[in-house]
DNA sequence: AAAACGGGGAA
DNA sequence: TTCCCAGTTTT
């Protein structure tokens, strides 16, 4: 069977039509790459038009301030994306004169930049015979080849991987691999594949032995820890206080209100024994306001978080360092994460 | 080799 | 609830 031929022929009927499929520029499918990572199409398609629009150049990307890049990919997610693409665009000007590197290897070098992501732009971009491996291509193969090694395995990705490239069109790399991802992604889909209309009917070993549903092989991820996340927006009804988050932890650079985290859920009344207001409010004795609790649910963390509204005098000096202050009118330019947004929201209305 | 890293949509 | 999404980096 002659797999890349059918499938190109099945793509070219079949495509649909994606901004980033009318163009060769290597930054825009950069671009497109990195925030469609573990990121549907239809998700990532609003941010890809904006930062096209904001940043229609590698240049201009590249000069623009962290927080502004951060803030228009608030509620994307995996924010280090941002991070490693706006970091790896200085290092294309600063040490590639703002010219894409067009060598796999070089490319793969740039933060943020892994295996899959150089397969494709040196494919789509370059036209240079880099077979892709994401979670289309393991899902297609893994069902028309009937393997059952676990696709998250380090032998899964050594196996797929040889697969891919033995089954790659040289002559034709950035079509052959956009069709299999086309294919994974909207025919040999994850629930309720199109089988009995596929072009690999009569070639599909996982068809054959009934085993459609039930590849590609996953090993289940490890149950997401709860953490208690104690947040305390404190206003005089015209300012309030944020601080920027730093360190490895998630949604790093982001801002959000002061934070206490602790072990257990905590009422307001054992917070306000805790060292922590002290050391935020000195001698100030604190107000509550309203009081509103989420859970927020990540890949691998469950948040409970609360956010309680402290009632400042007007004057008041907080000197909590690195917290600093801001205006309410200013608190929707901040980039923030998805938790801190929702309660913004709340506030707001 | 395993864990960390977001958020949303679909079954 | 659980799974998956055009994965990469860190531990």
């Amino acid at each position: 069977m002659n797999f890349s031929r059918k499938l190109i022929t099945w793509y070219e009927v079949n495509k649909r039509e994606l901004p980033w499929r009318e163009t060769n520029d290597p930054y825009k499918i950069w671009l497109s790459e990195v925030i469609l990572q573990q990121t549907r199409v239809e998700q990532g398609m609003p941010y890809y038009l904006k930062f096209i629009e904001k940043y229609p150049t590698l240049k201009k990307l590249a000069a623009a301030p962290d927080d502004e890049v951060m803030k228009l990919w608030q509620g994307l997610g995996y924010y280090s994306r941002a991070r490693n693409m706006l970091a790896a665009a200085r290092e294309v000007v600063t040490n590639h004169g703002g010219k894409f590197p067009n060598e796999f290897e070089e490319i793969k070098k740039l933060k943020g930049i892994g295996p899959y992501t150089a397969a494709a732009i040196a494919s789509l971009a370059f036209g240079l015979a880099y077979a892709v491996v994401d979670g289309n291509v393991y899902r297609v193969l893994a069902r028309i080849y009937s393997i059952d090694t676990p696709i998250n395995s380090t032998e899964g990705a050594t196996v797929f991987a040889k697969l891919a490239t033995e089954l790659l069109d040289a002559k034709n790399p950035g079509t052959h691999n956009q069709a299999v991802m086309e294919f994974g992604a909207t025919h040999c889909k994850p629930a309720q594949p199109l089988c009995p209309d596929c072009i690999f009917n009569r070639h599909c070993v996982a068809l054959q032995k009934g085993l459609v549903t039930q590849l590609p092989v996953k090993t289940p991820n490890a149950k997401p820890r709860t953490r208690h996340f104690n947040y305390f927006y404190l206003t005089d009804n015209k300012r309030t206080w944020l601080q920027q988050r730093t360190g490895k932890d998630v949604w790093q650079g982001l801002y959000e209100f002061p934070l206490l985290e602790s072990e257990t859920k905590l009422d307001w009344a054992t917070l306000l024994q805790h060292d922590f207001i002290k050391t935020l409010l000195g001698k100030l004795k604190p107000v509550l306001g309203q009081q509103i609790s989420f859970t927020h649910l990540l890949s691998h963390q469950k948040i409970e978080a609360t956010f309680f509204e402290i009632l400042l005098p007007k004057g008041f000096v907080l000197k909590k360092f690195p917290t600093f202050e801001t205006s309410l009118t200013k608190l929707k330019s901040y980039p923030v994460s998805r938790l801190t947004d929702k309660f913004i929201e709340s506030i707001q209305h």
